[in-house]
DNA sequence: CGCTCCCTTCACACCTTCTTCACGGCTTCC
DNA sequence: GGAAGCCGTGAAGAAGGTGTGAAGGGAGCG
């Protein structure tokens, strides 16, 4: 499923983007700020942001251009009718497109999947940790070239912390991307995948190192 | 250039500083009052501001709360020594450190170079301090390179006094924020959380220094 | 319908972390 | 110089987080 990270601080902006976009089949997450709009890219590696070009502390132009040093993600910008030359400047600092507000609907998702589908290109199918290959494309695992058999929850919670080997990822970070919709908490049930996993990942290759009260490390030896 | 504005109601001590300032390259506007200290500062935009704590009409802690209904800039504010709870109060309602009349003119400059540092890292991802650095996202502190391995507790009241490194941050600011929900007074037990950073920092790097009575204040070196 | 697979919940033992207490050193103030 | 208050730190109990076996329940399928 497409993942969509919009940054906009007005609350009802959010939420017709999210109504629109999930009806579409988009899975969508929102953020006020542009700190915190970074740190769910960073994290979710979405495949859009839709992204407002005014925004109160941090302005939609520096949170792009922050982001343009790590990333190539698709971003759509979202700018009010006189801001001609912060359109400007925004496409020159790598937005992919721009829609004025108010918009329509239709013209925004046309242009969304104008941007994505020349960016779709390009994607990494696989990433490893140490002996650990997770190939995203098949949906399959293997540990020194042996296939792990992995349900489908497993996969994507081992796939969270494999691409971030070797650094912690927040339990609010895991939950939210192994359940993007759900709104109990999924700690418990975390607890026991995790059980799982290192039990079919053995005690010889990566181990999943639990950093209490933070969330979980995937180390490679 | 850099801009100061100074109030103070003393014209020797403006005298001082303006001299002082001025063969740094700064330009320095004074004012001898509270209304027209604001009135300066609305106008010329300074890069900081040095603030008498006991001026006359209006004394300098309103002026600072004040001034904080519609600016950042930088405060120093400048006391006598027996204004403890008056400096409290001040660092509280936003001034970012103070210097106690009277004062070394290498310390105050080297003050006013901090406060000045600090406006533009804010809303970073990643926070440094020397050889510190705080990795908000991954919730992972490293000292010269080297993981810390901290509790969560801990990791907070560190990103607490890293935000403001080489200032002053109250007792009652590291309270609220480490212990937003509580009401128990906390104070006992942050001596004993400052204790383990302490050890867990060492004695060469980044140090944590307590101001009696006010607060704690993180140095690089 | 019965089977299988998978996810979630529960129970409980275990372990880390937080808080409190106690006490000694240090500074400040009279 | 003595008293009072603030601060640093060791130790220990309290509180809360974590790992895992087992059981319940829903979806898909023949």
């Amino acid at each position: 499923m497409n993942k969509v990270v919009i940054i906009d601080d007005e609350p009802q902006v959010r939420r017709l983007l999210s109504m629109v976009l999930k009806a579409r089949n988009y899975e969508v997450h929102e953020a006020e700020d542009g700190p915190s709009g970074l740190q769910h890219i960073a994290f979710l590696r979405p495949d859009a942001v839709l992204l407002d070009l005014g925004l109160p502390a941090m302005d939609g132009l520096s949170v792009l251009k922050r982001l343009r040093e790590w990333s190539e993600v698709p971003v759509l910008i979202l700018s009010v009718r006189d801001e001609e030359a912060l359109k400007v400047e925004a496409l020159e600092a790598g937005a992919d497109d721009y829609v004025t507000k108010p918009f329509g609907t239709a013209e925004l998702l046309a242009r969304l999947a104008v941007i994505q589908r020349r960016r779709f290109t390009r994607q990494h199918p696989e990433i490893t940790a140490g002996t650990l290959t997770l190939n995203l494309l098949h949906h399959e695992a293997s540990l020194a070239g042996d296939r792990l058999k992995l349900t489908p929850t497993e996969f994507s919670l081992l796939h969270a912390l494999a691409e971030h080997a070797g650094r912690i990822v927040t339990f609010g970070q895991i939950i939210r991307r192994v359940w993007p919709a759900q709104l109990s908490d999924q700690s418990e049930a975390l607890r026991v995948h995790i059980s799982h996993l290192r039990r079919k990942l053995g005690t010889t290759g990566p181990q999943i190192i639990n950093e209490p009260g933070i969330g979980y490390r995937l180390i490679d030896s």
